[in-house]
Parts: structure tokens; C-alpha cells; sequence
RNA sequence: GGGUCCGUGGCCUAGUUUGGAUAAGGCACCGUCCUUCUAAGUCGGUGAUCGGGGGUUCAAAUCCCCCCGGGCCCGCCA
């Protein structure tokens, strides 16, 4: 089943008018003009035969919706008629209350995301994962797709072994907090070496884990949760929210596990007592050690089984350095092991401090929790300085959605395939190309409805400002399109700006509650519009839209 | 060393997948507009050999090759 939107695309029926005739255009030779010579651009550079290109324009012509349409140069430039706009977004959003409608398709996806180990609190460079993957699933979901969410705790690895470790040293008969634990697994790797280094302090753990010692299993499992709330509550705060937490221990001993290895069997070759499978690539990727003990690899792919039983597209969210990883996982599943599934991974570059790379072992972080506060007093600030008097609980409320949508937003809005320098007046920036330049057009847009009254809507001739809104607004579906299917939230991100602009044009130049009752009409009707498929398209990106600020 | 991704005005970001008409936004800087619906806004201005060099093409930021700079990976870690 293909997923798709359901909306009158003009595009196609301009590609349609070129079938049949003496030139054969494809869709892709009819792009969206960013030029300002029209609103559709047909490219007709490999075809010189003008009297075939003057028979397409006239049939273009013949198209209701197309207001203008002229062959110059080597482009023929078709405008579309503003009242066509009109009526096409404002019959669907009357009928469904969305544009663009979407087929509900039964694919089922699971996006996992985040998945850091709860060795400490989340931190701005763990945060790009989870944005991208939340704004990822809401645009599987607002595609149609039933989509769910998954969070892979590692409690089965060294990390967490040295963090238990740590903390039992460490802080022996102290609470079991997420500081303690913080400084207790800080502490163990500052002494790593002392101690008799990893082989010591780790691998003793690990095999007691893995026999498993369930008293052990719990204890770490427990110290894991007491950090992972805290992940939790962070994350909630951005209005992201996981479905289901699956614990890696849980597949040691699993069903899974035993069919990975049921699978691969014809595939595993020997080294020693190791076990390992060759890639085409020439690396050799272990499942299992020496000492018998199975790699988080292994688990993994356990955990990827699990997946494929229930889901028809098992989308990784992960950061560039596991990038060649994915393509082992992928290969391994789809080649080896032949799961009839769609694996598919979207990659990220990390978020950088400048000059200092960030590490929870070493305490080089700036946690999530700290830069909302930031956020917070900074938009608190600017909202105290404003004419209009909100009483502090509002104003708290207020600072509280510029500060988590404004780091939303400085996040997603960059290429997932681009590295980004953590500033601090970057992410947190209320100006220009930033989340509260969205919020605030909206909350203006709220002051519109709120002052005027209703009228009956009568066909009338748009103004520019108008006519580019609605073009604005009839591009959404594109933006969607591209964006699921090169897996880009950013842009999403970029498509709200150009809204939010075109909006504020239509703000500065049409007063919309004025005496003449077409007039207000219309334009009252086409900030509901606006208001619907911007609010839409925000919250795909977690942009949380208020009625004022 | 091998692999991989990135390199666009002083700074940040689109545009590269599918080559085409004036390279588009934002920040900063200079100037404009609050007795019309919220100035977190609007309008105008300064500022780009699209990392460098070669090639393909009627046409290259976009495709190919080489080089330079940077990120990431190259564990019987996770």
C-alpha cells in the first residue's frame, strides 16, 4: 500500500495536459516557480518544436483553474486563479477540517528514538535525536500511517554495569538519584585505571548479568529507571512522549535471540569459541565472545526481530557515528537473515560545543533542563516588557511554550545530514527565522477573528497578498510529501516560515475587519485557513501555538 | 591510512536528489513605519569569485575527477 494525500493537485492536471499531445512532459518538468514569474514553471528546453509547445499552452489555457498562462523563453509560466485556490482549500478544510486529506493507510511504522543510555540527565546533544524522531513519527502519523514509538533502554551494557558500579562505591548508602548515580559513574571512569580498568571493575558484572543473576538484573534495572525518569520528564517537557520503553535485558534469554541465532546459523562462522558473520563489505561483526557471552549486537538484532513481528517499517533514528552500524543492521536483517521488512534509518550529525566536545562521562554537558530555564527567564523577560499586561501564570505559561518550541525549532529546522555548533543565543533566539516569528503571526491571528464579525463569503478578486497566501497554503502538501520521503523534518520547518511570511504580508497589506462584507468575509475565512494548516504543520515540528503572547 | 558526510555574503540556514530565466531567508550593521486588527512585527539599504582547480554540457551551487579544510566511523564496547 503507497501512502498519499488527498487534495486537488493542479500540478498533475497540468502534466496531464501534455499526454496525447506532440511533446510528452513528465511531472518533474513541471516545477514550483521561485522566481516570481508565475506560481507553476513547465520547462521545455528539450523540445523546439514551438507550434507543440503553442498547442500545450492552449490547452493549458483551457484549464478552469489556470488564470494566466504564456510560453517565454524556454519556460511556459502558468499562474493559477486565486478564487481556484480558494475554494479547493476552503472546501476540504469545510468538509474534513484538514488540508490536505490524507488516505488512512494500514502500514504500520515504528519509529525508535532517543535510546540513550540512562547513564545521566539528557543533554543538548542527545537532544537532536529525540526532535527528529518525534517530528518523524508525527509525520508518518499525519500521513495516514499507524505509527508507535520506541525507546531501547540499554541496561545491559558496560556503561550501565559502571554507573551501578560507580555508585556502590561511590555513594554507597546515599539515595539512589539521578546525581549520585551521575557522580558515581563519573567518578568509577576517572578512576578506571586504578581500579585495574575495565576487565576488573566491568567484566565480572557482565558475566554475573548475563547468567542471569536476577537479583543483579533488578538492582540495575532499578538504578536505570531512577535516571530514566528523569530522561522522561525532560522529553515530556518538549511534548515528546514514547510509547513503549523495551528493555534490552529483556532479550537476553528471548525467544528473539534464539531465532537470530536460527537464522544465522548457516551464516555464523567461527573464530575460537567466538561467533561472528561476515559482511560483503570485509568486516566481521561478533555475536558472541570467547567466553560465550553474547555482544549487544546480538540483542539488538533480537530487539529488530521483535520489531519486524509487529510492524510493517522499523524506522532507527541515530546519530552519525552509527552510521555504519545501521548498515550492518540492515544488512544483516534484510540480506542474512531475509526479514521481509522495511528497515530504514535516518541518520543525524551530533550538535557540537564550540571548542569542547560533550560527554556525560567526562560532565561536559549543558543539559536539556538548564536551557529551557534559559529559555524560560529569556521569554519571560520579553513578555513581562510588553504594553499588554498578563497576570504571571499566563506569562509563565507563555514563557514556558517560547522556550520549548524555540529549541524545537533551532533544532529541526537544520538539514539532519548538517552538523550544528551549540550557541546559546542561537538556540534560544526569538527573532527572524524562529518559533516565537510563527507563535506570534498566530496569536495575531487570533486578535483578527476575535475583533471583527462573520460575513457571508461572495466571489470577489483577491488582492496579491491574498493570492500568495493561499498559493502558500495550497504548497503544504508538497512540503509533506518531500519531507516523508526524504525523511527531512527541517523541511517542515522551512515550509512554516514561508507561511508565517506570507502571512505577515497578508497582515500588513489587507486589513481584514473592514465595513465591506465580501471583503471581510473572504479574508476572514482565509485566516481560518491559515490558521488550520499552519497550526498543523507546527505541530508536526512541536512548534506549541498559543492564542496570545 | 581506508571509508563516509559536510564546506553557500562577517555569522547561521535553504537551494544540490530531478543541471536551466535576477543564488533565497535570518542574524549583525545602517535607515523606515505604532490614533488600521499584538512592533517577538513591517519596509528599504550595505554585503556572495556558491572551499580551490580541472572536466562534461548550449547551460553547473547542482553531475564527474583531483586537491584543501572540518565532523564521524574503522572494538570479541554499546
Amino acid at each position: 500500500m503507497f501512502p498519499m494525500l488527498l487534495y486537488d493537485d493542479f500540478r498533475k492536471k497540468i502534466a496531464d495536459c501534455t499526454s496525447g499531445g506532440r511533446i510528452e512532459l513528465h511531472r518533474s518538468d513541471i516545477e514550483i516557480d521561485t522566481r516570481g514569474f508565475a506560481d507553476f514553471v513547465v520547462k521545455t528546453f528539450r523540445h523546439k518544436d514551438q507550434a507543440a509547445i503553442g498547442e500545450l499552452v492552449e490547452r493549458i489555457r483551457g484549464l478552469e483553474f489556470v488564470e494566466r498562462c504564456d510560453h517565454s523563453g524556454d519556460y511556459v509560466n502558468v499562474s493559477i486563479r486565486a478564487e481556484s485556490l480558494f475554494s479547493l482549500l476552503d472546501s476540504a478544510i469545510s468538509s474534513t477540517g484538514i488540508f490536505p486529506d490524507v488516505f488512512q493507510d494500514p502500514e504500520r511504522v515504528v519509529v525508535e528514538h532517543t535510546s540513550a543510555n540512562p547513564t545521566g540527565p539528557i543533554h543538548v546533544g542527545r537532544i537532536r535525536n529525540s526532535i527528529i524522531g518525534d517530528s518523524m513519527a508525527r509525520i508518518y502519523s499525519r500521513y495516514g500511517y499507524r505509527v508507535s514509538t520506541q525507546y531501547f533502554v540499554n541496561d545491559s551494557g558496560k556503561q550501565v554495569m559502571a554507573m551501578y558500579a560507580g555508585f556502590q562505591r561511590y555513594c554507597a548508602g546515599l539515595p539512589l538519584s539521578v546525581e549520585n548515580l551521575l557522580h558515581g559513574y563519573q567518578e568509577i571512569y576517572r578512576h578506571m585505571d586504578a581500579l585495574g580498568g575495565e576487565d576488573a571493575v566491568i567484566s565480572p558484572l557482565l558475566k554475573r548479568y548475563e547468567t542471569p543473576d536476577e537479583a543483579l538484573l533488578a538492582e540495575i534495572k532499578n538504578a536505570c529507571s531512577v535516571v530514566l525518569k528523569d530522561i522522561r520528564d525532560t522529553m515530556s517537557r518538549l511534548g515528546i512522549s514514547i510509547e513503549d520503553y523495551v528493555w534490552e535485558s529483556g532479550f537476553l534469554q528471548s525467544e528473539e535471540l534464539v531465532e537470530v541465532f536460527e537464522s544465522l546459523k548457516p551464516k555464523l562462522k567461527e573464530d575460537g569459541d567466538a561467533r561472528y558473520v561476515q559482511m560483503p563489505w570485509g568486516k566481521k561483526e561478533y555475536l558472541v565472545r570467547s567466553d560465550g557471552t553474547r555482544l549487544y549486537l546480538a540483542r539488538d538484532l533480537a530487539y529488530h526481530l521483535f520489531k519486524a513481528h509487529h510492524f510493517d517499517v522499523i524506522v532507527d533514528v541515530l546519530g552519525e557515528d552509527h552510521k555504519d552500524y545501521a548498515r550492518t543492521i540492515g544488512h544483516v536483517l534484510s540480506d542474512l537473515m531475509e526479514v521481509d521488512r522495511r528497515f530504514e534509518f535516518l541518520i543525524y550529525s551530533f550538535i557540537s560545543l564550540e571548542g569542547a566536545k560533550l560527554s556525560t562521562r567526562q560532565g561536559n554537558i549543558i543539559t536539556v533542563n538548564d536551557l529551557i530555564e534559559r529559555g524560560r527567564e529569556e521569554a519571560s523577560r520579553i513578555v513581562s516588557g510588553k504594553e499588554n499586561s498578563y497576570d504571571s501564570k499566563t506569562r509563565e505559561s507563555i514563557a514556558e511554550a517560547v522556550a520549548v518550541s524555540s529549541i524545537r525549532f533551532n533544532v529541526i529546522r537544520v538539514n539532519p545530514q548538517k552538523a550544528i555548533v551549540f550557541r546559546w543565543d542561537e538556540a534560544l533566539s526569538t527573532e527572524g527565522d524562529s518559533a516565537p516569528f510563527v507563535m506570534y503571526s498566530f496569536a495575531r491571528s487570533t486578535s483578527i477573528l476575535d475583533k471583527g464579525t462573520a460575513s457571508n463569503l461572495r466571489k470577489r478578486q483577491f488582492d496579491v497578498e491574498e493570492k500568495s497566501l493561499l498559493w502558500n497554503m495550497y504548497l503544504y502538501p508538497e512540503s509533506l510529501e518531500r519531507s516523508l520521503a526524504s525523511k527531512r523534518p527541517d523541511l517542515i520547518a522551512a515550509y512554516v516560515l514561508s507561511l508565517t511570511k506570507a502571512f505577515n504580508d497578508f497582515y500588513s497589506s489587507c486589513q481584514v475587519n473592514v465595513q465591506d462584507d465580501e471583503v471581510r468575509g473572504t479574508r476572514r475565512r482565509i485566516v481560518e485557513m491559515y490558521r488550520t494548516i499552519v497550526k498543523d504543520a507546527a505541530d508536526l515540528i512541536g512548534i506549541k501555538m498559543l492564542e496570545r503572547m
